[in-house]
DNA sequence: TTAGGGTTAG
């Protein structure tokens, strides 16, 4: 290497941002230093793969070399390989094969099987792994082992397993890409049976276990493994916090950060991600706080994946404004993901206007959305009732930043339409859809009949909805509250009955609210103890004040059943939401926020008793239900009555 | 002369 060269390295090392990039370039047109095809390598491989949000650069950077060499063409199929748009790696692949002469090396096979791989386009992936037999090149280790995880996105496990047979000395970290294959493609027994016959296990080979585990939801054989395990390195202890919290279980998460602390293992960033969205999860906002304080203290501030988890453990519990302050305060380039989060969180609060600033923001600064951007504005969107705005990003999504369409979007536009009272329109989208409508696109719609009170369209949509997924309890519950809001008590005895018969339970509601740094869990209907006392006793004062103050009329639509008046006024008074208010009433400090975290969708009669008592009280009360955050103030919530 | 595969992160 010459000693311009070298300069010319250093000099890019220092490059973070795009800005930077483009004088490093100009320097190197000055000196004439652009066409040496090192130089030009280096400062490629460095937009494309190294920096973030310079992929874009990297693409027209290629475009003024003449003759691009194959380290040049291999980088930028890498680059593209892990961008939102894989499949631009695959023509820029066939054009290297069509103007170069020479053949491409492991290193494309390496890459373009990635492409191939987060395309998930089993098509293409066999296509390139016939090609890498021709060149002698599936059987290398790297290749081979791309090709295993190629396959196992693509859901072929007998390939993977057949591309492993053939390879001729698989080390070690093949070995771990065919476990992780069984486990991607659900085989778990297999994965353990290929895990017993390995020749070596290194702490990585256990740490595939215990990820493989969480995703299946297999929680206990992941702590039997954990347990077994020889050496737990930090991956270790990341892997069950991020899994167990991933799974809802967030009381274990917590239990999994705080040994991780007494047994002297100093907290990295995943750990700190995982516990914080723990705490999103449950909604824990002082214990987030508490984090949020260690991180200050063990200089994890520069990390921009601890400030996203930070940014989006604040927006879930509520607090939009700690949340910006974060997003405000991050260090150095916000990624994709901080922009996605942020608009995520004021799209939760239904500030879908705020939401759709922030995206122009966001293309103004150069950052390229990726799918989950769209689904967080199209569901911004949704929240708002910004239907043409949605319409507008979807069609933009595929056509200025060429991102398919993922089931995740169509649910969105599904909402969007239904959510508006535009179901015809709804439906007629899911009959048009290219991709076969799953079971969660017929509950958005259902979803949006019981808003709108359509019960002819639902009971058509809740027959799709028995064909696809006929056990699952919401969908019923859901139908009868439909017909029991229309007043139709014999269809609600009929659905009843059938429920019993198939032996379907409804999933009970739980709320919780934190007290004192303690989380307080409660179910409607389950049994009396000494917290559910307080809370019945504070919600009978409460109730009575409503009526006498507040000019209260129970609503009754969302009980099951065709029971007398009173009765039914009794099954919603108990719902879980209200009894974690009335906890939250009689244990707070006066004047402070209540913050409510509800596993299922706040009812009617509920969100009318949270509106009267932040008047009647005065008080703050946020809940987030299953779908959105409700801010209650002055007897208004911030979503409009439009959830 | 440059680079790459398996585990944790929205």
């Amino acid at each position: 290497m010459s000693s311009s060269e070298q300069l010319c390295l250093s000099l890019l090392r220092q490059c973070k941002t795009l800005k930077t990039v483009k004088q490093f370039h100009a320097y190197i047109s000055k000196v004439g230093l652009d066409a040496n095809s090192f130089v030009a390598g280096k400062l490629l491989l460095h937009c494309a793969v190294t920096i973030s949000d310079t992929l874009d650069y990297a693409r027209r950077l290629f475009l003024l070399f003449p003759d691009p060499d194959i380290f040049m063409y291999n980088t930028l199929i890498r680059g593209l390989s892990e961008s939102s748009t894989p499949q631009y790696s695959l023509t820029t692949y066939v054009e290297m094969r069509r103007r170069l002469m020479a053949a491409p090396d492991s290193f494309s096979f390496a890459f373009i099987l990635k492409a191939a791989a987060n395309y998930r386009s089993l098509k293409a992936g066999i296509q390139l792994h016939s090609q890498a037999v021709t060149y002698g090149l599936d059987t290398h280790l790297f290749v081979g082992t791309t090709t295993i995880s190629m396959y196992a996105e693509c859901g072929c496990v007998a390939f993977a397993r057949k591309v492993f047979g053939e390879m001729f000395e698989p080390n070690v970290v093949a070995w771990n890409a065919i476990v992780t294959a069984c486990f991607r493609c659900g085989d778990v027994k297999g994965a353990k049976i290929m895990f017993n016959q390995m020749p070596f296990q290194n702490s990585t080979s256990w740490n595939v276990m215990l990820a493989g585990y969480t995703k299946a939801g297999e929680l206990e054989l992941a702590r039997t493994s954990f347990l077994e395990m020889p050496i737990k390195d930090d991956v270790s202890w990341s892997t069950m916090i991020v899994g167990f919290a991933h799974n809802g279980c967030f009381e274990e998460a917590f239990g999994f950060f705080r040994e991780l602390q007494r047994v002297g293992i100093r907290p990295n960033e995943v750990s700190l991600t995982g516990v914080l969205s723990a705490c999103a999860q449950a909604g824990t906002f002082e214990f987030g706080k508490i984090i949020h304080g260690f991180i200050e203290k063990a200089g994890f501030l520069h990390i921009i994946s601890v400030n996203n988890a930070l940014l989006d453990a604040y927006s879930r519990c509520g607090n939009v404004g700690m949340a910006h302050l974060v997003f405000e305060s991050m260090p150095e380039k916000k990624s994709i993901v901080s922009w996605t989060s942020m608009m995520a969180g004021l799209a939760m609060q239904g500030y879908g206007e705020e939401a759709v600033q922030l995206f122009n923001k966001m293309e103004k600064s150069g950052v390229r959305p990726d799918g989950i951007t769209f689904i967080s504005i199209l569901y911004a969107c949704s929240h708002a009732g910004l239907i043409e705005q949605g319409c507008w990003y979807f069609s933009k999504m595929t056509e200025v930043y060429g991102i398919e369409p993922a089931i995740e979007h169509y649910g969105c536009m599904v909402d969007l339409y239904g959510r508006a009272g535009q179901l015809e329109k709804a439906y007629d989208f899911v009959n048009q859809m290219p991709i076969s409508p799953t079971a969660i696109i017929w509950r958005i719609l259902l979803g949006a009949c019981s808003i709108h009170g359509h019960v002819k369209l639902a009971e058509r949509v809740k027959e799709r909805l028995s064909e696809l997924d006929p056990n699952n309890s919401g969908d019923h519950v859901l139908l009868s509250n439909i017909y029991a809001i229309a007043g139709k008590w014999k269809d609600v005895a009929a659905l009843r009955r059938s429920m019993a018969d198939q032996k379907i339970k409804k999933t009970p509601g739980w709320s919780m609210i934190e007290v004192d740094k303690v989380m307080y869990s409660f179910v409607a209907g389950r049994g009396r103890n000494e917290i559910t006392d307080e809370a019945y006793e504070k919600l009978r004062e409460m109730m009575l004040k409503l009526r006498v103050e507040g000019g209260y009329i129970p609503e009754v639509g969302s009980v099951l059943h065709d029971i007398e008046e009173e009765e039914k006024e009794d099954a919603v008074s108990g719902h879980s939401e209200k009894l974690a208010l009335a906890f939250g009433m009689a244990r707070l400090r006066e004047g402070r926020t209540i913050r409510i975290v509800k596993n299922l969708r706040v009812c009617g009669d509920c969100h009318t008793v949270m509106k009267l008592i932040s008047k009647v009280y005065g008080l703050e009360i946020v809940v987030r239900d299953r779908s959105r955050f409700h801010s209650f103030k002055d007897g208004f919530c911030s979503c409009r009555d439009y959830w």
